[in-house]
DNA sequence: CGGTCTCTTGACGGAGTTCAAAGCTAGTGG
DNA sequence: CCACTAGCTTTGAACTCCGTCAAGAGACCG
């Protein structure tokens, strides 16, 4: 468990990565969130709910997977400390999620409400930005994603998340990842004896 | 080649598909906009030239595409009357393009540059609340693509694609269909040999 | 009417899946 | 602290989907 102070030190440096903020607007924004702690296998949004909250990660690890037709497990995102994680589309349309978030281990969970969001942006306008920003960067990424999967093989996918997020492997076990990918576990095996 | 007074009318009829607009709102927007008329196969963004601009389709058939490293095209979209084409990475980053857009049909189109864009805001407020729908959107509709690749077959791709758009099958080669559902234009007569 | 563009066919091969089974590993309770 | 078990990873064989290559058949256009 991390302390609350901290906490607001880890959010602020991760702010200022994007734009400057004071203490005292770090102060005020911080006032909207609630911090809450989850051990493994908690679920934070479940499938079929409407997406009300963005999740900021102080600490831990977060996945978002759903299940398909054949009952078998498919994670879209993985996501650790100072992410964000979120179902965009459920939270913005206010529609049911096609997805679920869960912990994959302990974890220190910010989180704050569409609600509290329209507040915070009032009472800090600079926010928006950030928001805006923020949201520019998750396009991106998608858009990145799909480039991920349409252009490369299932070996270029695994050894590209080797090199730009090696966290993952550490701190996922490989059927996990290989859902990921897009490959069997048996495949993913495979893959890994041939270097 | 389409009127202006006929253009004007097929525009305002789709902003109102999202939001109320008067004649008068109509007109101040539209004198942002220019028309412009294309032959087949000409190119409206380059590779690598920076998206200034929104494309609105008034009639006719576009398509985005790049050329991978194997010399092959590959088609991420086609787009037809009503519709907006842009890169907007390349338009929101000022990055260049890493797609092609071009006709596939004689084509009249509508466009407007982000400058004209940002005095349009100015000058009718309302258009924010209209552009941040169509980014909405267009933010939904890529996470529709990506399950629309990632979750089906291709022969349920080349269905779902005659069952929602049938028009593309009609104005469209096979062969680009074939690019677009990502698979192999012999492959794809394959599939509708059998049904 | 000749050529380019488009669509189809078939043989072959490779990437990735499925199924079944065995071998590891790590957490838990006793 | 050990032993057990559930969770995880690996193996191999058979199979499927889909790409590649090569060739031919229409169809459209000047």
């Amino acid at each position: 468990m991390t302390s609350a102070p901290k906490i607001k030190n880890q959010l602020k440096s991760y702010i200022n990565r994007y734009i400057p903020f004071s203490a005292e607007e770090t102060d005020s924004f911080f006032k909207y969130l609630a911090i809450k702690s989850y051990s493994k296998k908690e679920i934070l949004l479940e499938t079929n709910q409407v997406c009300k909250q963005h999740f900021f990660i102080i600490e831990g690890l977060l996945r978002a997977h759903y299940t398909n037709e054949k009952g078998t497990d498919k994670i879209i995102q993985f996501a650790i400390e100072n992410w964000w994680m979120t179902n965009l589309e459920s939270y913005v349309r206010e529609t049911p999620s096609n997805f679920t978030i869960d912990t994959l281990e302990k974890s220190t969970i910010l989180s704050i409400s569409k609600d509290n969001l329209e507040k915070a942006f009032i009472e800090i306008p600079k926010l928006e930005r950030l928001f805006r920003i923020i949201a520019e960067n998750t396009l991106v990424a998608i858009q990145r994603k799909n480039e991920f999967y349409m252009k490369l093989s299932s070996k270029e996918r695994f050894l590209t998340l080797q090199r730009d997020i090696p966290d993952f492997l550490q701190r996922v076990p490989m059927y996990m990842i290989a859902s990921y990918l897009d490959i069997t576990p048996e495949y993913l095996s495979e893959i890994r004896k041939n270097l």
